[in-house]
RNA sequence: GGGUGCUUAGCUCAGCUGGGAGAGCGACGCCCUUACAAGGCGUAGGUCGGGGGUUCGAUCCCCUCAGCACCCACCA
């Protein structure tokens, strides 16, 4: 094995043969476990969020898949509509073409063709992530299959009138020219003006003020409304407003929505493009205006001089017509939300259009339920509050839109204008037979569904729906869903409404949802942030030029060139190493924390990235030292030494450790444990205490069977219980160390998970070890705070108070003195007999060294001993004050009452001996105390 | 307006049902001990955001204030 690990060379090996031995299948009569994966775009690249969402999905897969379970990870791609739609027109643009220019068949086969070029992508990045989806099932949503699938749910809902169609307002994207639904507009506040408008009075008598955000709508207004409270206005309802600029007389109508308190209390109603006004139109049975075309430009309902003018460019035009007029009473600042598309970033347009609905309600109260009653569990729980506020307040949802990518809607219409929602076009031309009583030509509606319509068939489309197929039937409901909060309205909710109506179960038992990924600072990561850093490039490397360019190239704001360059400049000097899949992996179940966003820090990739080279090293030192001597392994009898039995033990509470852990989604606690058993006692303590056993001339073979045995063992068992977080490392340790350690089977990732009764507690050796911890430890703060070199051997004298020390530090004596350095190790009942020492108290057991042969000088220890007293001072003072308190000894348990005075008699003994220390170490030199 | 988080060491974060404040990185000191300098050993550093309450006892429970972040709604 190499000195250090390298991951390039490893990784892409490991997972070709994995996959090609088809690992990744679900296998076996175990319990089902599953999981579908949130699809990704199909032409999308992956990110920080997918590659952290994907290593603990395949955490959570490899952990199952080695319990025995029947392990399913459903891989797939999403059309993504509007994304993959405006990509390719975007392509089209560059050649000075649009979507019409080609035609509707044409565009959608270009689109085809870019899904087929870039489609892979995502897939390969995944591969190197180590991700151990099923790609013998690989789904994509637009596939044949999950197409009828759509179709079916379509179908049925219309029959039971949860779909219907009508010409509602929408939110309209005048870029995009489609339709979107509530959930896809992002409103910021931004910076406008509140125009105060005369309306006059239509029998000449005055006129009212009304203030508005939007001048230009006013040629669309139908009516003015008053509060009917208001008695500035009371005597004016039912009245005439003349509508200045055009000819039409609107009413003044009363209504609860008008605010006296805003403005002047007047507000003008344009029901065609205000969802507010929409809904007090219909109320008061006004007239609906629509005065502007998709463009969002003026249409011909509006006078002349308007007609064709955009949205914006009209507004300049009607304000000043009305300045000129002397109607415009003020123009003030004002912040209000602006509503804008979340792809496009248009403002949008209320607009009055047909559109396909679903009726909501009845499919969202059983959806609440299951959540209720807990059918379904959010992970962390929480979450499930920001759920139920939404389904509690749910709106029809629009799923048509007016693309060409995607599901197209299966309603066909004839000659008149009937529609007919069918499976497929014969069905729609019987059902249209058998109205008409002959053949009629049919047209299938031109709009497709929204993307998150088939999303939200997923864990049951995958699996085969509406056939009943064997993996329907094993895998759906799904164990576990592992997705972000942003999508739980958009696709969470929506999977739990169509899996409850047409899979007769929740889609999934759980649902872990994950913090969102932010840079150092805090900020989110986006491309036009310039602070995007790239998954495979973690693993990789990358230079720090080629990271400039990759961050500055094709930015929609050229300008921000700059900064992004001088900040990436210096934050990576010298670019990034390439840490490895694994470090990479690691680094992210570590900050998984519950319900808090991740700010994701390079430092810690690289201090596991290091982990990684300690495990590599430590398999290193286990080799060297049984590769060599395996055939002697079952050559003779095996002796187990107290620390070959504490290290098994050990290694079985790591793994009770991980595995509580992992059932609670708590990744980060579960790598912590993995963390602290390899680093600080496999490697710390073991491997140094099996050295004496290992090389020293005259150890008993035994022994070393029993030594060797047990170092192949516990980091067999070690590789198996990192397998899930770390597959590289551990497939190519294990590899080497699996079969030496017996093991039979060609992969570690087809190995069972260890299990606490492989490797027991034993709780002799946890004590003995505890004492010989103690021991070494005390030699080691003595050389550490003196700055004695550890090479600088010393006898050594141990006072302990500990039953069983005793025999366990005589037993152990050979292995303390070689891991301490010491020339000897002695027990003492006082230290009256002993030479001036340093010393080093802990609770229950004090060491000494004498101090002459550690430094010449004895004020350094008579500094150390003071420092120990202060705090040792302060600890009792404490814990005395506790005492003190009568209430504290009636109230508190008796358990705790005695606790706090075997304290207090502990530091009150460490303070007596450090007071006689001092005294005699005084004694030598007087000098010192005198300061 | 409604809702949800967060505030603990210089930085990034743990801290389970209230009883002696932790880790990683960074800093400092010593050590090239034949698995590993991407290492070993040791040390320093915190009034747990402010205030109040409950309690014998609060980082933890309640109230309140401040700051930060996010989600939903959208008074023209």
């Amino acid at each position: 094995m190499d000195k250090s690990y390298s991951p390039r060379d490893i990784e892409s090996r490991l997972y070709a043969g994995w996959e090609a031995a088809g690992w990744f299948a679900p296998a076996g009569d175990g319990p089902p476990y599953a999981i579908v994966i949130p699809p990704p775009n199909v032409t999308g690249t992956l990110h920080m969020g997918h590659a952290f969402q994907h290593t603990l999905m395949d955490v959570l897969t490899r952990f199952h898949r080695m319990e025995g379970d029947r392990t399913l990870w459903q891989p797939g791609t999403d059309h993504a509509g509007i994304a993959t739609q405006m990509v390719v027109e975007r392509q089209l643009a560059a050649d000075g073409k649009t979507r019409h220019d080609l035609g509707r068949e044409a565009f959608v086969e270009r689109v085809w063709e870019w899904k087929e070029q870039s489609g892979g992508t995502i897939s390969r990045q995944m591969r190197r992530l180590g991700a151990s989806v099923d790609w013998s099932r690989d789904r994509f949503t637009m596939d044949e299959g999950l197409s009828a699938a759509v179709r079916e749910v379509f179908v049925r809902l219309h029959e039971e009138g949860l779909i219907y169609r009508g010409k509602r307002l929408v939110n309209w994207d005048p870029v995009l020219h489609t339709a979107l639904s509530d959930l896809e507009v992002v409103s910021e506040p931004e910076a406008g003006h509140l125009w105060h408008l005369r309306y006059p009075l239509a029998d000449g008598s005055g006129h009212l003020v009304v203030a508005t955000t939007r001048p230009e709508t006013m040629l669309g207004d139908t009516a003015v409304a008053v509060n009917p409270e208001d008695e500035r206005y009371k005597h004016l309802v039912g009245r005439e407003i003349r509508l200045p600029l055009t000819d039409r007389l609107v009413p003044i109508v009363a209504d609860e929505y008008a605010d006296p308190a805003f403005g002047s209390g007047c507000v003008k109603i344009t029901p065609a493009h205000d969802f507010n006004d929409y809904e007090l139109g219909k109320r008061h049975g006004l007239p609906t205006i629509n005065v502007l075309t998709a463009d969002a430009a003026l249409n011909d309902e509006v006078p002349e001089p308007y007609r064709g003018l955009d949205r914006f460019e009209a507004r300049k035009r009607i304000v000043a017509d009305l300045e000129a007029l002397g109607l415009v009473e003020k123009i003030e600042p004002h912040t209000l939300p602006v509503p804008r598309g979340d792809r496009s970033g248009a403002v949008l347009e209320p607009w009055l259009t047909d559109q396909w609905y679903v009726r909501i309600a009845p499919l969202a109260a059983p959806a609440i339920a299951a959540v209720e009653d807990g059918r379904i569990r959010f992970v962390p729980d929480n979450w499930s509050k920001t759920y139920f506020q939404w389904m509690h307040n749910i709106q029809d949802w629009c799923i048509s839109r007016q693309l060409w990518w995607g599901h197209r809607i299966p309603a066909w219409y004839d000659a008149d204008g009937n529609v007919y929602v069918a499976r497929d076009e014969a069905d729609a031309q019987a059902q249209a037979t058998a109205k008409h009583g002959t053949a009629v030509a049919l047209k299938q509606d031109e709009d497709v569904l929204d993307t998150w319509f088939s999303s939200a068939l997923w864990p049951f489309s995958t699996l085969g729906w509406p056939q009943q197929t064997p993996e329907l039937k094993t895998f759906y409901p799904t164990s576990v869903l592992v997705t972000g909060f942003d999508i739980i309205f958009f696709w969470v909710a929506r999977m739990i409404m169509m899996g409850l109506k047409f899979a007769d179960e929740v889609p999934f038992r759980e649902v872990y949802i994950t913090g969102l990924i932010r840079d150092e600072h805090g900020n989110k990561m986006s491309k036009s942030k310039g602070n995007i850093i790239d998954p495979l490039d973690l693993i990789d490397g990358i230079d720090l030029e080629s990271l400039v360019a990759k961050r500055t190239s094709g930015l929609m704001q050229p300008q921000m060139k700059n900064a992004i360059e001088k900040a990436t400049r210096k934050q990576f000097p010298q670019g990034i190493p390439a840490f490895g899949t694994d470090a990479m992996r690691f680094t992210f179940a570590a900050l998984a924390t519950m319900g808090r966003d991740i700010r994701f820090d390079l430092g810690r990739v690289e201090g596991y990235r290091n982990f990684c080279n300690k495990l590599w090293n430590a398999a290193r030192y286990v080799l060297m030292n049984t590769e060599e001597h395996i055939g002697d392994l079952g050559a003779g009898p095996c002796e187990y030494s107290v620390a070959d039995r504490w290290i098994r033990g050990r290694l079985g509470a790591a793994v009770t450790a991980v595995r509580d852990n992992l059932a609670a989604y708590r990744f980060d606690l579960a790598s912590q444990a993995m963390y602290e058993f390899v680093w600080y006692e496999f490697c710390d303590w073991y491997l140094e205490l099996s050295k004496p056993v290992l090389q020293a001339a005259d150890a008993d073979p035994a022994a070393r069977r029993g030594t060797r045995k047990t170092l192949l063992e516990v980091l067999e068992g070690t590789l198996r219980m990192l397998h899930p977080l770390m597959p590289f490392i551990t497939e190519e340790i294990w590899q080497k160390v699996g079969p030496l350690a017996g093991r039979e089977g060609a992969s570690v990732m087809m190995q069972r998970y260890p299990t606490v009764a492989e490797f027991a507690a034993d709780a002799e050796a946890e004590r003995a070890i505890a004492a010989l911890q103690a021991v070494v430890l005390g030699i080691r703060q003595i050389r550490g705070e003196l700055d004695v070199p550890h090479s600088r051997a010393t006898p050594l004298y141990v006072r302990t108070d500990k039953a069983g020390d005793a025999e366990a530090l005589a037993s152990l004596s050979s292995t303390i003195r070689k891991v301490a350095n010491l020339e000897s190790i002695e027990l003492v009942e006082t230290e009256a007999a002993l030479p001036p020492c340093a010393i080093a108290i802990s609770q229950g057991r004090t060491v000494l060294a004498p101090f002459d042969r550690l430094v010449d000088d004895v004020s350094a220890e008579l500094a150390r001993l003071d420092k120990r007293r202060a705090k040792t001072q302060q600890e009792r003072d404490k814990a005395q004050g506790k005492l003190a308190n009568a209430n504290f000894v009636a109230n508190a348990p008796e358990s705790v009452v005695v606790q706090e005075r075997e304290r207090v008699a502990e530091f009150e003994r460490q303070l007596a001996q450090l007071a006689e220390q001092v005294r005699r170490l005084s004694a030598i030199a007087p000098s010192a105390t005198e300061r």
